[in-house]
DNA sequence: ACCTGAACACCGTTCAAGT
DNA sequence: ACCTGAACACCGTTCAAGT
């Protein structure tokens, strides 16, 4: 009794800010339903079941993410930019993004991206499917970047640390490597250098060649 | 009654097998129990509790990818046989590699692979912070790669597919970079291209500067 | 069209009791 | 030291019944 009449929107956000709070696990129906003052099987009747619950909250952060505005001069900065700006989407929205992950959205996510992507690349003077490759390349590159520092992110203390790990390899080695690879990552930084690298290492084997359709066969490939 | 005494690693390799198999959704308990022919609560003597037995099945996957043997004559060579020895061993083990992406752990797992890195990167002529960089962008390419590439292939079907998407949108741009786009990944030969680009844009910039254990000082950084 | 409680078939885990 | 069944507190889901 006494409630205004529930929504299939009210059901998702409330679902959405549990799941943004406290994690995936914590969206029991149960406790949803004690979230929203109904009965359990209320939920049912506007969202399906469990599973299309999450699915519906999946697929509106895939939208959320859609927005991308490339900023900066060169194709270099402006692809940068583009990178940078889809890292920051991805980190505000931890809990969903692993979800979109975990039911294997998060290409689908990117697309957006890689559409400005594309443009930069053709203003970059790369062609057919040259510049396909350093799309895809460039796509690859930045999801995986994040799902790797989301990862780091999360995992538990390590035993034995990184640190020690590198203190026992430094002997007849390169030391300063060895402290370097010890010392704690400035992930942003790491994220703008990698993904400068990968461009210009793309755009430098990219003169000549009309791209033939077929992937791998550029300068790059054996 | 009627069975010989059950042991850690019975219970371990019989969970391991539930995994490869069926994924790790199917491995609960009580089935876990039936497999083996005892009581459910005989499983906790031995392992605690299921979240412990998923660390269990987790940390065998780390050391079971633990063994990496660069191959070839030059370092780009080199490294790119870790990487792509290493993909495959990921791609071997998609539902144990992901309960360790869940787990934050694949940072861990690739430990092995990074000395190797770290060796070549100096055989290459990185040194100091230069050397590190290189080794930790190679890291979360390779890491990065085949998480997404896990994800594409775990992807419901698209709607719109790629495919219709880019037909839309190569009117007014490059054609045969839309038709590239909408064709099919050869992942391999992408994954490939994409670790030889990387390679060549981190060695490029490597020329004179000493490293001074600052990561993102380098030529690359703004 | 929307909401409800009861009931079902599952979970993981604990615990006292056996040998 | 190892194994057991009973019991507990949770799940997601279905369904007949209400308004």
């Amino acid at each position: 009794m006494a409630r205004s009449a529930l929504s299939r929107d009210e059901v998702l956000d409330t679902a959405a800010a549990l799941v943004r709070e406290h994690g995936p696990a914590a969206l029991t129906m149960r406790r949803l339903a004690a979230e929203l003052g109904t009965a359990v099987t209320s939920i049912y009747w506007h969202v399906g079941n469990r599973e299309s619950l999450l699915d519906a909250l999946v697929s509106r952060t895939v939208t959320d993410l859609g927005t991308i505005r490339p900023r900066g001069t060169t194709p270099t900065e402006r692809i940068v930019s583009v990178a940078r700006s889809l890292r920051r989407a991805l980190r505000e929205r931890p809990h969903l993004v692993a979800m979109v992950h975990e039911r294997g959205l998060t290409e689908r996510m990117f697309l957006p991206a890689q559409r400005a992507l594309a443009h930069e690349a053709h203003a970059a003077g790369l062609r057919g499917a040259h510049a396909a490759r350093a799309v895809r390349a460039l796509q690859f590159q930045v999801v995986g970047y994040v799902l790797v520092e989301r990862n780091r992110e999360r995992a538990p203390a390590q035993s034995p640390a990184e640190e020690e790990l590198w203190r026992e390899e430094a002997a007849g080695s390169d030391a300063e490597l060895a402290r370097a690879l010890a010392a704690p990552i400035d992930t942003e930084a790491l994220f703008v250098d990698s993904v400068r690298a990968l461009v210009d290492g793309l755009l430098a084997g990219a003169s000549g060649d009309t791209g033939d359709g077929a992937v791998g066969r550029g300068p790059y490939s054996l």
